[in-house]
RNA sequence: GGGCCAUUAGCUCAGUUGGUUAGAGCAUCCGCCUUUUAAGCGGAGUGUCGAAGGUUCGAGUCCUUCAUGGCCCA
């Protein structure tokens, strides 16, 4: 029973306590050499001294002797302790538990059976784990308390910890690849008094001193575009950015995205810096331009393929964009396709509807979508040539967007009115579109530069670097549910 | 929101057409063991069978509702 195991260990704490050995009164240990580094260099340490600390995850009792399992931060040792070296201390390791912190100081060797250890010469507790640790080799496979309890998923399932070390080399890998071509990283405001910049349900609070509702960001896009006007020419952000929307395998109500806008490029320029940065992402963490999701073979290698958004639908449907005038046609159209649309939609959502349906899920190899039509485009520049269609690309993988891109519209007039339109929109009850943001298209009257902006999801970046099929296998603590009756344990 | 599936010991899982006292491995506890590594050997304890109702002589098993999660669809 749980509560055995705890007043048990609880026990030999008192008693660790009775001899002056309290684990919870240790303050500092001395480490030397983390595991790895000792084991990838083991002829530079072999029969030196060195001090590591770690957590307890196996102990294997011999009589006089014992090898326990220790993990630091970077994998696992083997120590040797024995009475015989020990002495009067050696006994002090009945009081030792699975998961308990524990430094030791010691010869590093290498066992009969080939493996490099530690013969102990002296050892200090550092915490007591009052709890069991999940199992051993089974791991902790209800997916309910891996995400609950992440702790313990991270300590039971070495691969879940892999996934956010490479979570953490992909935000690296970005942050330098944009300082070496000179951007510079912001922050805007996670609270808005308005939150646009895309089409999403925000969340909302409440501000107390100011009296007055605040929500929760859906986007950065304008106030980093206010910083071109501000005169910064390459800027990016790196945060969370939230949706009031439904929770699935490719959605978390927060989640973390890439923003990047450059002066004086356009789509074009932006098309480049993507493949650019992701292929050669994949090649430092792959070692090659190809990746497996999902048992597909995916390949990184530049240029990604192009894909005429409006041609496409074509192929796919034999309809022309431009035979779709009204909203009556998109929804005929859906309804030909036997896409259920819900009929409070407008043509271009539907459009947007249709295309996912019939076009995405086809883009497996890394490729460009581009030439978006203006109306699901509000904030993207007109292509010249064909003023009812967009200089904007989204990048699909594995069927799923990753990244969305444009010539960023920098007419404050053509703007103005497409906002206009919206606004009829969010009359006409789509309480996605956001409020009119009269401060930004003031700042786009003081003169926005020419420029190209990049969006990623980092998290569906991760789940492709990762092969993970759900989003919350790459966010350390996704949203759930409280859980129903919460355990005291206090007696 | 709809459909399907899951929930049994701390962990991972068995549990027959409804049948007596619900099982295994690991973990835990006791004993032995000074180069093991899923160490070994001997012994012991372990459950609100997700919750609440119902059917039945009898429910882990059948029915209903609920909770949480998963997958698919919207």
């Amino acid at each position: 029973m749980a509560e055995d195991t705890r007043s048990i260990r609880i026990e030999k704490w008192e008693r660790l306590k009775a001899v002056g050995r309290n684990p919870f009164a240790v303050r500092t240990y001395e480490v030397t050499v983390h595991s790895d580094d000792l084991v990838a260099e083991y002829q530079r340490y072999e029969g030196l001294e060195v001090s590591m600390a770690g957590r307890v995850m196996a102990v294997r009792r011999h009589g006089r002797a014992l090898f326990l399992d220790l993990r630091d931060g970077q994998g696992r040792i083997q120590c040797h302790c024995r009475e015989d070296l020990l002495g009067d201390a050696f006994a002090l390791l009945d009081h030792l538990d699975l998961g308990d912190f524990l430094g030791v100081r010691g010869t590093v060797f290498k066992t009969r059976r080939g493996e490099i250890s530690i013969e102990v010469g002296d050892f200090q507790f550092l915490a007591k784990s009052l709890r069991d640790l999940p199992a051993k080799w089974h791991g902790l496979k209800d997916v309910d308390l891996r995400y609950r309890h992440r702790y313990l998923d991270l300590l039971a399932n070495p691969e879940v910890s892999k996934t956010f070390r490479t979570r953490a080399q992909v935000l690296q890998y970005i942050r330098h690849f944009l300082y070496e071509r000179r951007f510079m990283e912001v922050e805007t405001p996670v609270l808005q008094p308005i939150a646009g910049g895309t089409e999403a349900k925000p969340f909302q609070t409440h501000h107390n001193a100011l009296d007055m509702p605040l929500y929760l960001r859906i986007a950065m896009e304008l106030h980093l575009k206010r910083l071109l006007v501000g005169g910064f020419d390459r800027v990016y952000e790196i945060g969370r950015v939230f949706r009031n929307e439904g929770i699935s395998t490719r959605h978390n109500p927060e989640f973390t995205m890439l923003e990047l806008y450059q002066a004086y490029t356009d789509y074009e320029g932006i098309m480049e810096l993507v493949e650019s940065m992701l292929s050669g992402m994949v090649q430092s963490l792959q070692g090659s331009y190809q990746l497996t999701y999902q048992g597909e073979t995916i390949d990184f290698t530049p240029p990604f393929a192009r894909v005429d958004m409006v041609e496409r639908l074509f192929e796919k449907t034999g309809v022309h964009w431009a035979e779709i005038r009204t909203t009556r046609d998109a929804h005929d159209l859906a309804k030909a396709r036997h896409i259920s649309v819900d009929s409070k939609l407008e043509r271009a959502q539907v459009m947007d509807k249709i295309i996912g349906v019939v076009v995405e899920p086809d883009l497996i190899q890394p490729t460009f979508l581009w030439h978006h039509p203006v109306d699901i485009s509000p904030l993207a520049k007109r292509d010249p040539h064909h003023p009812e269609l967009t200089e904007r690309f989204e990048l699909f993988v594995a069927g799923r967007e990753l990244a969305n891109a444009f010539s960023e519209l920098n007419d404050p007039i053509d703007q103005r009115e497409r906002f206009m339109v919206q606004q009829e929109q969010r009359r006409d009850g789509n309480d996605e579109v956001p409020l009119l943001d009269e401060d930004f298209l003031r700042a786009l009257e003081h003169g926005m530069p020419p420029t190209g902006g990049l969006g990623v999801g980092i998290d569906r970046l991760l789940m492709l670097l990762t092969d993970s099929a759900s989003i919350r296998d790459v966010i350390m603590f996704p949203t759930m549910r409280p859980e129903v009756h919460e355990e005291t344990e206090f007696e």
